[in-house]
RNA sequence: GCCCGGGUGGUGGAAUGGUAUACACGAAGGACUUAAAAUCCUUUGCUCGAAAGGGCUUGCGAGUUCGAGUCUCGCCCCGGGCACCA
């Protein structure tokens, strides 16, 4: 046998032989254990499989025949996630329809894995553009949406101008599209959108039950971003206002329902409350009320009236009546008669039925509010949007307590009634620092405040403020945080915001009353899109309070600076130095200034003020997170489209199950549109459809889903792939659940893996699955650059395609030097010169195996040998446990080294040793094993276990040190005792010079290692 | 700015607080060859020295320890993530 080394004739025939044999398929229910081994299945694009690929799936490969050898049912599966831009844009480019793409590109990527003879379970392939998948991804959709976890709102969202489509937010990094690197534009668009910020605090929670990398875990904790601090209400002032009216419903009385809790609390901010009792409650009449009212209350021009339900008739009769009031609040007063409930209410229709003069009324009183709520039981929204309409009315619509507002404590009126600004802080210790406060250009009361409500003192610069909030929306992201720095301090930065002249709130524990600005600092889509500022203890508000001459008032001593003791505040952040320089302390201190907090330790203040304000009920704990709703639209052909049908009169109608697949239809043009509306709009036959509730005309959702959707949960499907009824088979499920091992990259630790994580644990809630997390353990592997130090890309002309390794070394010499070319998870630069290393092991390891004669009868091996061998399979063992490849492979070629020295290797040793290496060079060791005569697969023996006997030394060479630095060394039996080893060194003469004219004031002795002589 | 990683020969890298530089690349010298490639052998951290041998060395500076690449503190540099998140 002294044939060369041929690796693409052997790698071509095992390849087919395991192939036939079906040597990686997976078994559903055996008894073995089971090992599900996963790798992040790839994106087929029309450049080929990737260097990068082979790294993380050679590596998994290793693990998973390892596995099975080690008597695990592995499960190691492959698939592609097919839909998305890139495949787009390349058909528009090359004039080729996305399916002809897809089909050629997974042609192409499947030859190519198998030509690295990889142990995938290729009859489980998934593909998540194959009709009979994505009715599964359509389906999980409709299960969200059920669940009420999927919406349609019309948010400003992150727009990539270029590929012409919305982007979730963890598609924009550094503010560009992590996918194509155009700067993202912000676009008001109807979007679907998914909320996973409802699962933030599991998602979070969970990460301490699996086994994650330390820095894919930070990474997600601080993308979830939760911050723990409380939301303070602050007034919004009307200086007019000095009482309240509050006129009761059909049936009530001053001691029902919410009237007696919104009396108090009225009261305890100081203001006088009347809740007259009305005559006939049970059968009002609008006209007696209203003249009971007048007769028996206080009604003046610092009076608002409040009336719920039949007494907002009583309100409006009396305005009708010449009486003038301040302000009004319609809580869901009837005015159209049409009952929800259908029930009779015939004194309550005589009031509608003798109609009101609006005209008249809105000349008595020039603030309304009108309060509905959308899951009324009695008055439909539209009759509060008709009051609202002829009122010229601030409108509210909000999801009552109970229906109908009929409930003790109902926040949403007191809300109504009194107008107040809710911050979030995680500083409420600072609260007395606050000088003004900021709201996001976004915040609804900007939007109030220009249309002249919700104000006292009128409206002094709607134009600069209507300018300002336009500005800030056309901003782009980057625009805004590139406002850069502040050159007089050269930290901070330049902010920009303007007053919201007239408009004053109170600060709930000082009474003091503070402006109100708008700045884009204040971002709308974290806390509640409003903030205190806080300038002497806070960054920016400092920034920009200097910037404006805003007044600055510190409230927290720190720490003492002449002893420089505990300078470090709790948080870690900030920089006593300059801070105190600055005038701005963000750290933690004694607190002053803040009336009976004086004196408190910062971190307690913030407890007693978020307890003050919880007992007056006007404030509370809060948590906030910076992850956002998951924007789940893409305005593209490529891709699921969303199973969502809208009626003129059911609005929308999600697709009935039995209905789905809902088939991407086949069109002439996918090009994305400039309006932001989906290529399928155009498709009038997949647009026009009967509504599946009424059967009216009705047409269906344009949008399609994100590259994500597909890959969520391709994992699950992996179990039952060709399941037509279910996604998976739930018993499948239950016995391949979790992943035991899921490896990908880095970059996707806040895209798919965090998605990912959600979708399950949504599904386990649905009693769907098995488990609340769906990976058990998560290894993420280096990418590896060109080898000019640059991310490989076709764009720099440095990719490197695997067909050529292969081509001219053999996938073995590729997939062992992808593994032995640095740590796993390190990122590493392609060094094609490196290669040769590995081909001249694998071509020694072939000499080796070939220039023995393995038939002729060897005497017994020395022990030297056995322990070369036996070495090497704890360390392959352990490395593989510990995913250390490259020292695996470099265990091997030492050992090999080492053999090649000796003269008598037995025949078992030399099986074992391709045993061993048969996970990491499969070909190689398939064809040597089967040199050997072996008859069955190399790949079907066990794992072999290190014998112990074989790893201990009978001899040692010890290191002999004197003070430290090593002077010689000594081989001496194992067993030796200590006081002997001591003596034999102290002889040495290289040890004698050292210790000559000292004394030894110490002897160490750490056995098998070494002895240490002190001496002074 | 904040949060993670990381800094060891010419290069990729190895090292449970115990002989730093395994394994490999590259380089130099040699063998084989008419020659080259391939292969094999030798050398290869720096430095002083003819040699024996000595000194120095894991980004920098301190500390703990009999002993530190490894632990602690401060600083510098590189990579990644977040980025006005209140």
């Amino acid at each position: 046998m002294a044939k060369a080394y041929n690796p693409q004739k052997i790698e071509k025939k095992w390849q087919k032989v395991w192939e036939t044999k079906k040597f990686s398929a997976a078994k559903d229910f055996d008894k073995r254990k089971k090992f599900y081994a996963l790798v992040e299945f790839p994106y087929p694009s029309g450049d080929g499989l990737h260097v990068g690929h082979v790294r993380s799936y050679s590596a998994l490969d290793a693990v998973a025949r390892w596995k099975r050898m080690s008597g695990f049912n592995v499960l190691y599966p492959i698939g592609f996630d097919a839909f998305g831009l890139p495949t787009e844009n390349y058909a528009i480019k090359n004039k080729i329809h996305p399916r002809v793409a897809t089909d050629r590109n997974i042609k192409t990527f499947t030859r190519q894995l198998k030509s690295i003879g990889l142990s995938f379970d290729w009859s489980r392939m998934v593909d998540t553009t194959d009709p009979k998948y994505y009715k599964w991804t359509q389906w999980i959709f409709l299960q969200l949406y059920k669940a009420g976890l999927a919406y349609r709102g019309e948010i400003p969202i992150n727009w990539c101008p270029k590929c012409k489509t919305g982007l979730a937010n963890e598609e924009v990094i550094a503010g560009r599209h992590e996918r194509c690197g155009t700067v993202v534009t912000k676009k008001l668009l109807k979007q679907w959108v998914i909320k996973i910020t409802k699962y933030a605090d599991r998602l979070l929670a969970d990460l301490s039950v699996v086994d994650y990398p330390e820095r894919v875990k930070t990474q997600q904790i601080n993308w979830i971003g939760k911050s723990e601090g409380a939301e303070i209400d602050f007034e919004i002032w009307d200086e007019a206002v000095k009482r309240f009216v509050i006129l009761h419903c059909k049936g009530g009385s001053p001691q029902s329902y919410f009237y007696p809790w919104l009396k108090s609390r009225l009261e305890a901010l100081g203001y006088e409350v009347e809740v007259p009792d009305l005559p006939n409650p049970e059968a009002p009449n609008d006209l007696e009320q209203a003249e009971y009212v007048s007769q028996h209350c206080k009604l003046d021009e610092n009076t608002v009236l409040v009336g719920h339900s039949s007494g907002g008739h009583a309100v409006l009769r009396l305005l009708e009546q010449d009486r003038k009031v301040r302000k009004a609040v319609l809580i869901a007063t009837p005015t159209s008669g049409k009952f929800l409930d259908g029930q009779p209410r015939p004194t309550v229709l005589d009031a509608i039925t003798r109609g009101f003069d609006y005209e008249k009324i809105r000349r008595q009183c020039q603030d309304f509010t009108v309060l509905a709520d959308t899951h009324d039981y009695a008055v439909p929204l539209s009759d509060n949007q008709a009051l609202a309409r002829h009122l010229d009315a601030k409108y509210l619509e909000v999801k009552a307590a109970e229906p109908h507002f009929l409930v003790k404590k109902e926040t949403q009126v007191f809300d109504a009634v009194l107008p107040r600004l809710r911050v979030f802080t995680t500083r409420p210790d600072t609260l007395f620092g606050a000088t003004y406060m900021v709201v996001a250009p976004e915040h609804p009361v900007v939007a109030e405040y220009l249309k002249h409500k919700s104000h006292v003192q009128g409206v002094w610069n709607a134009k600069e403020v209507a300018d300002y909030v336009e500005a800030a929306r056309k901003k782009t992201d980057i625009a805004r945080s590139a406002e850069d720095k502040d050159p007089s301090t050269g930290s901070g930065q330049a902010k920009t915001g303007v007053e919201l002249k007239g408009l004053t709130v109170k600060n709930p524990l000082t009474g003091e009353f503070l402006p109100v600005w708008t700045a884009d600092y204040v971002m709308m889509g974290y806390g509640t899109g409003a903030i205190m500022a806080v300038p002497a203890h806070d960054e920016r508000d400092f920034a920009f309070a200097k910037k404006y001459r805003l007044p600055i008032k510190p409230v927290i001593k720190p720490p003492d600076v002449a002893t420089r003791d505990n300078l470090i505040p709790e948080s870690g952040t900030g920089h006593l130095a300059t801070d105190l320089e600055a005038g701005c302390w963000i750290g933690e201190g004694t607190m002053i200034n803040s009336g009976p907090c004086n004196g408190l330790p910062s971190s307690e203040g913030r407890k007693k003020i978020t307890e003050t304000l919880e007992q007056r009920g006007l404030g509370q704990k809060a948590v906030s997170y910076k992850l956002r709703d998951w924007v789940f639209s893409r305005q593209h052909y490529w891709g699921e489209p969303i199973p969502v049908i809208h009626c003129e009169d059911c609005g929308e109608v999600p697709v009935p199950e039995k209905d789905l697949p809902v088939l991407l239809p086949k069109v002439k043009n996918y090009e994305p549109t400039e309006t932001g509306e989906s290529p399928l709009s155009a498709i009038k036959s997949f647009v026009n459809v009967k509504c599946p509730k009424c059967k009216g005309p009705a047409h269906r959702e344009t949008d399609t889903m994100p590259n994500w959707a597909g890959s969520n949960w391709y994992f699950i499907r992996y179990t039952d792939s060709k399941n037509a009824r279910a996604f998976a088979d739930r018993k499948k499920m239950d016995y391949w659940l979790p992943v035991d091992l899921y490896n990908g990259g880095m970059e996707h630790t806040t895209l798919h893996l965090l998605y990912s994580r959600f979708v399950y644990k949504f599904l386990f809630d649905q009693g769907l699955v098995p488990e609340p997390e769906p990976y058990k353990k998560r290894t993420s592997h280096g990418i590896i650059l060109a080898a000019d130090g640059r991310k490989m890309s076709k764009s720099f002309g440095n990719v490197v395609n695997p067909d050529s390794i292969v081509k001219e070394y053999g996938a073995d010499t590729l997939r062992l030097y992808e593994m032995f070319i640095a740590p796993f998870d390190q990122m590493v630069p392609w060094a094609e010169r490196g290669v040769i290393g590995v081909q001249r092991f694998l071509e020694r390891l072939w000499k080796f195996y070939g220039t023995n004669d393995w038939t002729k009868k060897r005497p017994p091996e020395n022990s030297k040998v056995q322990k070369f061998l036996h070495k090497l399979i704890a360390k392959i063992t352990s490395d593989l446990t510990e995913m250390k490849f490259n020292t695996a492979v470099a265990a091997f070629m030492e050992t090999l080294n080492a053999l090649e020295g000796e003269e008598m290797v037995s025949r078992k040793t030399a099986e074992t040793y391709l045993v061993l290496l048969a996970p990491f060079a499969p070909h190689i060791a398939e064809e040597l094993w089967r040199g050997l005569g072996n008859k069955s697969s190399v790949h079907q023996q066990s794992w072999p276990a290190a014998d112990e006997k074989y790893l201990t030394q009978d001899t040692l060479t010890l290191a002999v040190a004197v003070n430290g630095k090593v002077r010689d060394t000594l081989e001496v039996p194992s067993n030796m005792p200590q006081n002997e080893v001591e003596n034999l060194a102290l002889d040495r003469p290289k040890v004698a010079v050292h210790l000559k004219g000292k004394t030894i004031v110490r002897t160490v002795f750490v056995p098998g290692k070494m002895v240490n002589f002190v001496v002074k």
